[in-house]
DNA sequence: TGTACATCAGTGAACGCGCGTTCACTGATGTAC
DNA sequence: TGTACATCAGTGAACGCGCGTTCACTGATGTAC
C-alpha cells in the first residue's frame, strides 16, 4: 500500500516539525526546547502541531529513534568501507560520531532505553549494538579474535561498547576542550582490548 | 582562624539547603529542581536562599563538587581496603558508585567539567581521576603492569578511565533493567584491558 | 545594667516570563450524487 | 457541471501553572558606651 498525496503532506510535516526542534536543541539544550518554539519555526499554531504528535515528549523520543538509525547507518557503512579491522573500526567511528553530532547523541542516550532485558532476548535489527554484536560474532568465526574462555558474544560485545561509550561521553563532556589525540589513545586502547579479550 | 558562632550557622544551613537540593533531585530528577521548593523543604521563603547561594546554578553547581568528593573518597577508601589489584579495584568501585548513586553521578557529569587543558597540567587534587592516575603510576612502578611503549600515563588511565565510565553509564541508563552479572563482566574486561595495555 | 544604635537574617509581594495543553471554532478541500 | 454536505488542517484564546529573581521592609540579635 502506497503513501496518499496526503500521507506524503503530512509525513513532510512531521520531519519539518522534526527538523526545527532538533534545530533548536542544537541551539540551546534540551531542556531549554519549548513546542511553542517548535511551532513558531514552521509557522504554526502551537495547538497545530498536535495534528502531528500526541505531546512534546513525542518529539523527542522520535528525534531520539532517528539518531539511533542515523548511528546505525553511519557504523554498518564503516564496516563495508574501512580497511581497519571491523571492531576497531566500529569503535572509533562510534565516538567520532557522538563528537560530530555531540547534541544528538546526548539526546539519543537520554531517551534510548535497550527493548532487551537479558543475553536470552534478541537483538534488535537495525540498532548501533546489532553491528558492533555482528561484527564480534564475525571477527570470532574467521578467527581474527578467539573467543576467551567464560564469555558470551554478548559479554564482549558489551566490553567493547562500554570502553568506547565512555572515551565518547568523557570526550564530549568532562574533558571537552582538552588538548590531546583521542583518535589515537581510542585507538590503541581498543587494540589493548581486544588483545586482552583473546587471551 | 576558626569559625565564629555564625560562620557555623551559616555553614549548617548552607548544608541544610545543599541536602534538600539533593533529595528533590533524588525524587524527581534534576531538571525539575527548583528553588522554590527547596524553600520550602528548608522553611524558609524563596528570597531567602540568596542569603547562601548567589542563584539557583550555584546551588547545583556546589552540590556537583560535593558529590566529587564523595566519590574521590569512594576510591581512594577502595585502594585501602581492597585485596584485588589497586586498578580492578578503582574500576569496580567506581562503578558501583554509578549504580549505587544514580542521580548524584548524573548530576555529577552534568556539571563536572575537567580543569585540565592537556597532560601537561598537573591533576589536580582531591579529583577522582587523581586515585586513578596515581593507582596507574604505582603499578607501573612495582612492576604489575609493564609500561607500554608509546603510551603515557595519563594515555593509560584515560583508557581504564573511559572503560568503567562507559559501563557506569550503560548500566545507569541504556541497560538499566537488564539481567546480567555486570560485575563480573566488568571486571573481565578491566582485566583484559589491563593485560592488553601491558603487552 | 541600661540605652542607643547598627547589623543581620529573613520576608512578602511583586515583576515579568514562558510553559504544555485544551477546546470551540472556521475556512478550505474533498466527495457523492 | 453544480450542489450539498462531510471531513480536514489549523487557529486564537484561554486555562492554570510554576518559575528565578529583586527589593523595600522588619523584627531580632549583637555591640559600644
Amino acid at each position: 500500500m502506497s503513501a496518499t498525496p496526503k500521507q506524503r503532506r503530512q509525513e513532510r510535516t512531521r520531519q519539518a516539525i522534526l527538523d526545527a526542534a532538533r534545530e533548536l536543541i542544537l541551539e540551546k539544550g534540551l531542556d531549554r526546547l519549548s513546542l511553542r518554539a517548535v511551532a513558531r519555526k514552521v509557522d504554526y499554531s502551537p495547538a497545530g502541531l498536535y495534528e502531528y504528535f500526541a505531546n512534546k515528549e513525542a518529539i523527542i523520543t522520535t528525534l531520539a529513534q532517528q539518531v539511533s538509525s542515523r548511528l546505525y547507518l553511519a557504523l554498518e557503512n564503516e564496516v563495508q568501507q574501512s580497511d581497519e579491522p571491523p571492531l576497531v573500526a566500529i569503535g572509533l567511528a562510534y565516538i567520532r560520531f557522538a563528537r560530530e553530532n555531540r547534541e544528538d547523541f546526548q539526546l539519543m542516550f537520554s531517551r534510548f532505553h535497550s527493548n532487551r532485558t537479558s543475553e536470552d532476548a534478541p537483538v534488535s535489527q537495525h540498532s548501533p549494538y546489532k553491528v558492533l554484536a555482528d561484527a564480534v560474532k564475525q571477527s570470532i568465526q574467521d578467527g581474527s579474535i578467539h573467543m576467551p574462555t567464560h564469555m558470551s558474544v554478548d559479554q564482549i560485545g558489551y566490553s567493547l561498547w562500554a570502553l568506547c561509550h565512555g572515551a565518547a561521553m568523557l570526550q564530549i563532556s568532562h574533558l571537552d576542550g582538552f588538548q590531546a589525540d583521542f583518535e589515537a589513545t581510542d585507538r590503541f586502547a581498543f587494540q589493548a582490548l581486544l588483545e586482552g579479550l583473546s587471551t
